[in-house]
DNA sequence: GTAAGTACTATACCCATGTATAGTACTATA
DNA sequence: TATAGTACTATACATGGGTATAGTACTTAC
């Protein structure tokens, strides 16, 4: 389902690195292709939901399922597994009965913190801004 | 097309925040929401492009379209109707035959750019650890 | 009168993402 | 026997984001 390209990255974006000629600010690229990685890593609905669950502790499908409201198995499932393909989170399976598997945010997804830190600050500022208002 | 909640976040995860006897972490959510409000407001695949485009200089329609390959006017339109709401981009028409329109990133959409960045270095170092080159 | 340049809008369609609902395989417990 | 708990998979369907292609309205230049 994913080739090695499309698992880091869009192959969109790709291109546009290779049109260079077609944009007058070089630097413009510069950006735009690592922020196209980096977005793609997090698309959908449920991979930050759940990398954020997971800063908190490693955790169990059910726990993870229980702790996102409206997350379907089958989301939940495709989502870990992507995360996984990517580094991102790591996953051990316990024979137990019935089996457990254990999900664990690892280094590498850690390294994610300072994006969804800066991310927050502004989404929590935009909040304010538009609402007037500070959450509780 | 967008009532006043749906201008500045979606609703799903407004909805979270009313449910957080549902989660073990409360802080967990106090990242989630303004973390959604943020992708939100650069969700879908041309925001960025046309953000980072604008912090190299006020743009015209055409010129926009120009920079960014692939993108059909439709959608240019539509996201940069979508960024005015949201107040980071500002418009502008000018009197002249024909009419042309001066897109500025407002002061307001200047402040996305450390979370761009932040983006931008997370995505690099990605890049990097996939592909174990350094982009040039 | 027709092409060209401006900034769009209209219409129809495609497809990936996400939803809804059910089913699998295993065993312990009542 | 059947229910419950684990972690999923299968199938079909819906929706919305994006694409493709064309058309609008205005005026100047050829």
């Amino acid at each position: 389902m994913y080739s090695t390209i499309l698992r880091y990255s869009n192959s969109e974006f790709i291109m546009l690195e290779t049109h260079t000629e077609e944009r007058t600010h070089g630097s413009c690229n510069k950006m735009l292709l690592p922020v196209s990685d980096a977005l793609y890593v997090l698309s959908g609905k449920w991979k930050i939901p759940i990398i954020i669950a997971l800063t908190f502790g490693n955790k169990r499908f059910g726990q993870i399922s229980k702790e996102i409201p409206k997350i379907t198995d089958r989301m939940l499932a495709k989502e870990l597994r992507e995360l996984e393909l990517n580094q991102l989170v790591s996953r051990k399976v316990y024979d137990t009965i019935p089996v457990t598997v254990e999900y664990t945010l690892t280094d590498y997804g850690a390294t994610l913190q300072p994006v969804i830190e800066e991310l927050a600050k502004w989404g929590f500022h935009h909040r304010e801004r538009m609402f007037g208002e500070t959450q509780k």
